[in-house]
DNA sequence: CCCCATTGTGAATCTTTTA
DNA sequence: GTAAAAGATTCACAATGGG
């Protein structure tokens, strides 16, 4: 039997069938279950824990919908020492169920990534990198308090120093437009078709990752027919692409309705060579440019004066990339757009700098950094 | 004298000329020198801390011999518990200096940031966000052995989870082509003119950082005005960009060959004018100005009818300033609220008035009423 | 059928002042 | 101290529905 039970109440069980022919879903606690596990046993490690997210009350967007918030009981820690005794435990279990030669990757936010982070030095593994996953649509910030939270940090590490561990650094090349795969990655969150319902059309689980995630982890450090294990399976989005990549998987659950979404999402999952029309999403990011980078890297220094191609306007640039024009006070986008009493106006073609005599279109400068900048 | 000397031999002096009459350099050792200033005396500190394990002397060696039962390794894990007692010692200094609605940036890799950001969190910073600095052309990876290391990491915080921090979320918005700006930062690395170069040709100092860096976090976080403290000062390219910017400026630095680059450069730095050194006001610093106000002096007469932007619902004005909508009666914001069947409302943006045919939100009288006002 | 306006939502440490 | 009121605040997508 594919699905092993520790002992429980009959109605938590999971329904023992299907079987899977790839891997395995063990309900039950993280380190106890981990403990299990025999020693040097796994090729890859990828664990989304708990982030202990530390929340306030309830937060309401602008236009008055309530933030349906991470509020999980398997989210709270009574203290950050609380977090750390149980962060090192199953890193500890992670470590000796790990072989020699693999590696582990680790996803979190500023709230539980630092104490990770540093948990994982001090029990001897190695940090090989940390990644950026910089999500192309995150939440905003709807206070105006913070800088929008647009990213997520995962740190893959190896075993110890002198661990060998494997990296499929052609593939990453290839994945990239034969250019490096650089520390930072651009994906979207998971959302749409994608994102797991429950019977009430529900979000089945607060946390799930996009599948293009774990391709590409799993792509950058595993072969076909590798064992990757997840502590944290919740719907199971590593053996799904695991399935997907011909690897093998062991998952870890305790909830047992996340683990129920899990069995029958990857049941329905087919191995690529089934489905190699499939194509995996990889959105690439287009090389936008603000104003303001331009005034930040001194190409156009604040108290410029800016004019349009008919000299009829004047504006100085300020500290911020904002223009001010008379009365008009904002963008180069807005201010073009009051001083012409139109709805819009693009400030790049209609803003100009004054070079040698001659006026030169903003929108030239923004070509000459983009040009410096790749 | 702007230049504080430490009794130090005379050949390591720092020449005490030029005068700063906007910061200074202090020559010394940076927990030394940090327990000398007085405690809440400055408005915000930026700190570049050694990335690197091997900090030398026999200043900061580890207390106790706490071994991990788990890491066999003694010199491995008694140099991250050197570079932890270090950074326990300067964030402590840096916190009692810090004043109770200052903030504090690090920058960091992956090499420290997390043991930083742990200590952060122990001693009770309240971190804000994490910033990723994504280096738009880093050095690759020769080896092809990992992932093109390509950003850094800052952390952002308070000095406690009450605290009320500065942030100028208009002048970020308005650098960012007026969108939030994110936890994510595209910033070319230190090169060319910019970097400083020692009379050998050689660059000054190995981890020099761009303006631009600072340009951001500077105006992120300060006023004109605001004294700005540097304890890993290097080349001084927090003080340079402070001048330029109109902040005042103390800058701690152990090395003279580095104090005396910094000194010539920011001496060569000028201000901005005052006028470019101007940002989008934040609505929350601008005076409150009550809507009773402008009933009573006429710009909107009693009996004056409001609409929304849609013109979906209308409200009279009434002689006290509060509004009359079928049910809902009590102030703009609330009766906005309550037609919205929203739990708030901003009634300034909600609420506005006929002008020859066009509408017009309450939100813009405002800025007439302080306009004429001033 | 397409097009556009509208609505919903995502790991969130998300306010300040006055009574 | 607490409670209520004032007032400031959102980006990228996906799904839906009307014309």
């Amino acid at each position: 039997m594919n699905l092993v039970l520790p002992v429980r109440p009959v109605q938590e069980r999971v329904r023992a069938t299907p079987i899977f022919d790839d891997g395995q879903i063990i309900l039950g606690d993280c380190i106890e279950e981990l403990a299990k596990l025999p020693a040097k046993s796994v090729d890859m490690i990828f664990a989304d824990p708990p982030y202990n997210l530390q929340l306030g009350g309830d937060l309401f967007r602008p236009e008055g919908g309530r933030v349906d918030a991470v509020d999980n009981d398997w989210d709270h820690f009574a203290s950050f020492a609380a977090y750390d005794a149980f962060t090192r435990a199953w890193l500890t279990e992670a470590r000796r169920v790990l072989k020699d030669d693999g590696s582990m990757w680790v996803i979190g936010s500023y709230h539980n990534i630092f104490r990770v982070g540093t948990a994982l030095q001090d029990l001897g593994y190695w940090v090989l990198n940390d990644i950026v996953w910089r999500k192309a649509n995150p939440m905003p910030n709807f206070r105006g308090t913070r800088f929008t939270n647009a990213h997520e940090t995962l740190i893959w590490c190896a075993k110890d120093a002198d661990a060998k561990y494997h990296f499929n650094y052609r593939a990453m090349k290839a994945l990239n437009d034969d250019l490096q795969m650089r520390s930072d990655w651009v994906l979207p969150i998971c959302s749409g078709a994608e994102r797991l319902k429950d019977v009430d059309g529900h979000k089945a689980h607060p946390t799930q990752k996009p599948e293009s995630l774990l391709y590409r982890v799993l792509l950058a450090c595993t072969k076909p027919g590798d064992t990757v294990l997840d502590p944290f399976f919740g719907t199971g989005t590593t053996g799904a692409v695991a399935r997907r990549l011909g690897r093998r998987w062991i998952g870890i659950e305790r909830e047992t309705a996340y683990a129920k979404v899990a069995e029958t999402r990857i049941h329905a999952t087919l191995p690529l060579d089934e489905s190699a029309m499939e194509t995996v999403p990889d959105k690439r990011s287009q090389p936008r440019v603000a104003f303001g980078l331009l005034v930040e890297s001194g190409m156009v220094p604040p108290g410029t004066v800016l004019s349009d191609a008919k000299r009829r306007w004047k504006a100085a640039v300020r500290a911020d990339g904002s223009l001010n024009c008379g009365p008009h006070t904002g963008s180069i986008h807005k201010v073009g757009a009051g001083l012409n009493k139109a709805p819009s106006c693009n400030g790049w073609t209609f803003w100009h700098v004054e070079r040698q005599g001659r006026l030169v279109p903003l929108d030239t400068l923004r070509q000459e950094h983009l040009a410096g900048v790749e």
